[in-house]
DNA sequence: TATTATAGAGAACGAATGTTCTGAATTCAA
DNA sequence: TTGAATTCAGAACATTCGTTCTCTATAATA
């Protein structure tokens, strides 16, 4: 039921956005839109609002909406192709709301080492946790040992609680860890994320290269 | 050098950002900050810009600086530990803005299988591609091979562009990928993020359970 | 006490803002 | 071909905007 198309004002918009982290006004969305009128702007956001991609700030302002940072979800990778006749409604997916589920309780920790590299977590990621001084075994933990964050497994045996680190390749070089007096647990990994480290730029690759 | 007591000032707004999600305009912030003269606000204003807590967005409006999302952490939680007294926390629904650049260019992938597993990119995880049709060797790159979506790292060498997978233990189960005829480039990797799955519950762990 | 910097108030102004109204051009179904 | 939406443009308006200027309090300093 919407006969204009909103889509691409909404991806100008979000990528305005990502740039400049501000909601512009109504005369620079023209710009930015290349409408030339300001009413027809206003029309646009009026839709923009009513499906919840942005909404009124106090004063009038505007702010992005509950729907803004919606993210479409593809097929899985080795999946088939999208079928692109056939008008499957796209998933969407907010990424901050799909990874956190306490805001209050959650920080974000840089990984630094390798020493968790067998579940996939690497040096330069930002490992999600959640705040708790509590944890079951098996699970992936940030405790305190000798004044330093750590993340490890957390493992039990007869002997009580101690921490694993999972790098079978060098497994030497992390040892359990064995509390002397007692295991203080900072919180516990909820998820992570990772940025690609930009490959260096290798300049005169006609064809494919972008 | 700033006898002007800048940093309740400062609290209100970082309060005031953290539910509106904006910087509202002098006139609000003169309301906000129970100041009387907006010109007084504007003083105000300027020194925060100086210190970087705002800055200007285009249009002459006001959006956080880069200094505005530092949180001081507690004496009660460093106690020793390692981190410093002003820590730089960034809001968690920032993560989106972390990871993407271009939001309209943007799609999120569900990894399957284990071909890119030594580059941590696990099944499960939810792969960033940035729409492109070309890029560099050496790239990792979302490519469309006999119909399907694969997440591979693109090679060349003189016979021309090739598809890698990165599991050096299976290395026999995914031999390097020639295209037939053209390979078919759909985008490339920009990050990634992951949930952790949850282990099976254990109850009944008295102590350190939560 | 006299001086001076700081903290705050008030008025004023042009520019930009959000919004509304009217009216064309275009599309599209009846 | 008629008529109705839809899409866009232009003008208009009261309000708010950021900014600047001048003018008091207050506090600290000499």
């Amino acid at each position: 039921m919407q006969p204009l198309d909103i889509s691409s004002y909404l991806g100008r918009l979000q990528d305005y956005y990502a740039r400049e982290k501000i909601i512009p006004s109504t005369t620079q969305l023209s710009m930015l839109w290349n409408v030339k009128a300001r009413s027809w702007t206003h029309q646009i956001v009026q839709r923009l609002k009513e499906e919840n991609f942005l909404e009124n700030a106090p004063g009038s302002r505007l702010r992005p909406g509950p729907r803004f940072f919606e993210r479409t979800v593809g097929p899985g990778v080795r999946a088939g192709r999208p079928q692109q006749t056939a008008d499957v409604q796209p998933e969407l997916l907010r990424i901050d709301d799909y990874l956190i589920e306490k805001p209050s309780q959650t920080i974000l920790f840089p990984v630094k080492g390798d020493s968790m590299i067998d579940l996939g977590i690497l040096e330069g990621d930002m490992v999600i946790i959640e705040r708790s001084s509590s944890a079951s075994p098996g699970e992936v933990v940030l405790a305190i040992v000798d004044n330093e964050f750590t993340l490890k497994v957390l493992a039990r045996d007869k002997e009580g609680y101690y921490l694993e680190a999972r790098n079978e390749a060098r497994s030497k070089e992390y040892p359990p860890i064995r509390p002397q007096q007692k295991l203080e647990i900072y919180g516990f990994y909820v998820g992570l994320f990772r940025k690609a480290q930009v490959p260096a730029p290798r300049l005169h690759h006609p064809g494919l290269d972008r």
